[in-house]
Formats: C-alpha cells, sequence, structure tokens
DNA sequence: CTTTACTGTAAAGCGAGCTTTACAATCGGT
DNA sequence: ACCGATTGTAAAGCTCGCTTTACAGTAAAG
C-alpha cells in the first residue's frame, strides 16, 4: 500500500532505525513497509500516524 | 482492539453477513472483529471506514 | 584507506488475519 | 411446531506481519 513514510522520516531527520525504535519494531520492518513489500498491521499504523502526529488516511493510501 | 462496527451495523441495519459482503471478506471476520478476537488488516479497516462513511480513527480505538 | 552510519536483502520461524466447512443456539413469523 | 435469518464457535489450512541473525553495498568522515 502506498505511503508517504521515507519522504516523512526524510523531513524529521530520522533513520529507518531511529523510526523502529521509537514505534516498537525492528527497522528491517520499517524497511519492508517503505519499500511497500507488506503494509504494516493496524495497530503499527496506528503508532506510525501517532508518531507522525497526523492521521493514517494521510499516511496510507489504500488505492490499489 | 476496541471498535464500533456493532453499534454502527445496528444503525444501518445490517447483518454481519451483509456487511461482510459489503468488504469482501466472510461473517466469522467480522464476528471475530466485533468481539475483538483479532484486530482487522490495515486494508481490511481502510473498507469498512469507507463502509461506514468514517475515519479508521472513528472505528477503532487503539488505546489499550 | 578505514571506519561508521545507513540501507537493502535473505532465510527460518512464530503468531495473526482470513478462508472454508460445519454445527449449535436463539429468535420472530407463519 | 416448524422455518428462516442471525449469531457464536471450532478446526484445518494458507498467507501475511514481524522477529532474529546475518551479510553486502553505498556514502560520508576521519
Amino acid at each position: 500500500m502506498r505511503n508517504d513514510i521515507s519522504e516523512r522520516r526524510a523531513e524529521t531527520g530520522e533513520s529507518q532505525a531511529d523510526l523502529a525504535a521509537a514505534v516498537g519494531v525492528t527497522r528491517q520492518t520499517i524497511n519492508a513497509i517503505e519499500r511497500e513489500r507488506y503494509d504494516p498491521s493496524l495497530e503499527l499504523a496506528f503508532d506510525l500516524a501517532d508518531h507522525f502526529g497526523c492521521r493514517i488516511e494521510d499516511l496510507f493510501d489504500p488505492d490499489e
């Protein structure tokens, strides 16, 4: 699923590892989501939106 | 994860089977989510929010 | 040139998300 | 009393989400 995570992360100057630690997953998980190898769980999507101070709908685009 | 699906469904007068068909899963999946046996995938959460014309954050509450 | 930080990737393994099939319980209408 | 619609539940099975461990590539910094 299309998402803006790497762009948001670039804005905050965080590494994949930084973000992973902040939301409680491994950096491989962040990498896989950014590269759209799979979608996050709903819970992780909430944690990511919370981290970036936005809504899930602002971070992810479900259109195919 | 806490959610309002059965309440929303009651308002629209849909059965679990109706909702399941509308969002493309089985009624067992809807039942399991309503009874909080597991969380939906992010994609299904989007479909449910779309079906009820609201946001994911309005339908699900991640607090514990 | 070596080191350090960051990123990409892979394999094995476990639990979560969802399916199909199937059976039981409740309830309202006829 | 029977019927149809609705809900709860269970087991087997498949794929996805995430972990751990590990190795390779790029790039900036000393």
